[in-house]
DNA sequence: TCTGGGGTCCTAGGACCC
DNA sequence: TCTGGGGTCCTAGGACCC
């Protein structure tokens, strides 16, 4: 029988936010999105004060103040370095890892001989906090599915204290009962709407509901959530370093831009972000897509469009991709609205090594590629576009607003914590 | 004043082939 | 009543995840 354990950091962003501030620790905390704009983590004391995931700040304000409520910019060099610390912890409990998101990591424990798994699931849980400072909850289930709801259980149970082992079956159906559709894994807003219709309310209806209407209504992916549920495995551990299909690379600007020259500076850095992505997993792209927006929330003229161009040879070389970018920008761009966000998407992606040649290139790839290296080399050792490209300007006017950015504490030498 | 930024997988339907 | 029967490839759109 297969068994898997899921492992979910709590409150993740706030829990990293918290390592170097105990200080915070009983203090309602949270985290916002780019541009200071929404709350994307939130303590449990935030929690508790109702405040909900993806509300903006600014509608909140006064709850933020009456209960002194800290609120931190996103710290993605933080945030990243953590999880690369508690993934390494967890890789020494269980080689056999999936890393499925920055806070998330799936252990196939199938081959693993384990006496007592409450006993294992807290051993994890201890050393993981000992040794990074992060808090996280655990479910071992038969299936991927039964763990993600053994782990909402043990986050949600004081009893159970941060572990819960789902694998034996006459738990399975009293768990699923009390767990709402809405809350299983790969049901989301339409088909929660869509289940509540048919009266199948909780995990368990939805486990012993009619196959053929389920795949009617929600396809082999909802049935494979059914024989999950029903302890079946159908999803095995992935790659989690498999090559990305698409790459997308796109900010809200901290204010809005009118002219052209500045969102060309704009959408040049993200296609130098996009091609650094890029030439990290040795991959080259032959189609790029630009996009461009008004705020859809103000007032005033809206405008959204979007071009996509084939490349002649798929390729990862930042100036040639800069070229068809500015191309596409140029034909979409119109005067006299107040654009809010922009962005870049890579995709028809494919190895570096299988690039089709064209008869007619006149572009010295080798001679380009050489000199990527060396750039790559130089930011990667002395920080993010030391070396720059013209395109992407000097005076970042588009930058993101980050009033409550917290130091670099584990991955600048300057942002070291002095005891 | 202020509303995020990434991804994946699947299906239906159209255009085409013999 | 009957209208051939197999395929492939591509795209747009919809669902989901964090």
């Amino acid at each position: 029988m297969s068994v898997f354990a899921l492992i979910d950091c709590n409150s993740f962003y706030v829990s990293c936010e918290r390592v170097f501030n105990p200080l915070m620790e009983k203090q309602p905390v949270v985290v916002l999105s780019n541009n200071d704009g929404c709350v994307i983590s939130r303590s449990d004391e935030a929690k508790k004060l109702g405040i909900k995931v993806g509300v903006p700040i600014f509608k909140i304000q006064d709850i933020v103040e009456k209960n002194k409520v800290i609120a931190f910019s996103s710290n993605y060099n933080l945030y990243g370095d953590f999880s690369l610390r508690v993934m390494a912890s967890l890789t020494l409990f269980c080689p056999n890892i999936e890393i499925y998101s920055i806070d998330e990591a799936f252990l196939d424990l199938s081959t693993l001989t384990i006496a007592d798994k409450t006993a294992f699931g807290n051993l994890i849980k201890t050393k993981v906090k000992q040794w990074t400072g992060i808090p996280v909850s655990i479910g071992i289930a038969p299936t991927k599915t039964l763990a993600k709801i053994a782990n909402h259980l043990a986050k949600k149970s004081t009893k159970l204290n941060g572990v819960f082992d789902l694998t034996n079956p006459n738990l399975i159906d009293i768990a699923l009962e009390r767990t709402s559709v809405y809350d299983v894994w790969g049901i989301g807003r339409q088909y929660g709407k869509l289940l509540s219709r048919a009266n199948i309310k909780t995990a368990l209806d939805l486990k012993n509901a009619d196959d053929d209407w389920i795949r009617k209504h929600m396809h082999v992916v909802g049935l494979r959530t059914v024989f999950e549920l029903r302890g079946i495995s159908c999803l095995s551990t992935k790659d989690a370093f498999a090559d990305k299909k698409g790459i997308c690379t796109s900010r809200s600007f901290g204010k809005p831009m009118e002219k052209q020259e500045d969102i060309q500076q704009a959408v040049a850095t993200f296609v130098v972000r996009c091609a650094e992505k890029l030439r990290k997993q040795k991959s080259a792209a032959s189609a790029i897509t630009v996009f461009i927006m008004t705020n859809k929330f103000a007032d005033g003229p809206k405008y959204v469009n979007s071009k996509t161009i084939q490349l002649p040879v798929a390729t990862n070389l930042t100036p040639e991709l800069i070229k068809y970018a500015m191309r596409n920008l140029k034909a979409i761009f119109r005067k006299g609205y107040k654009y809010k966000k922009a962005g870049i998407i890579i995709t028809d992606i494919i190895s570096e090594s299988n690039i089709q040649q064209d008869f007619w290139d006149h572009i010295d790839r080798d001679k380009n590629k050489k000199l990527l290296k060396i750039i790559d080399h130089t930011n990667k050792s002395l920080g993010r576009d030391k070396i720059k490209f013209a395109a992407q300007g000097y005076n970042k006017k588009w930058k993101m607003r980050q009033e409550h950015l917290s130091p670099n504490y584990t991955t600048q030498w300057k942002d070291l914590l002095i005891v």
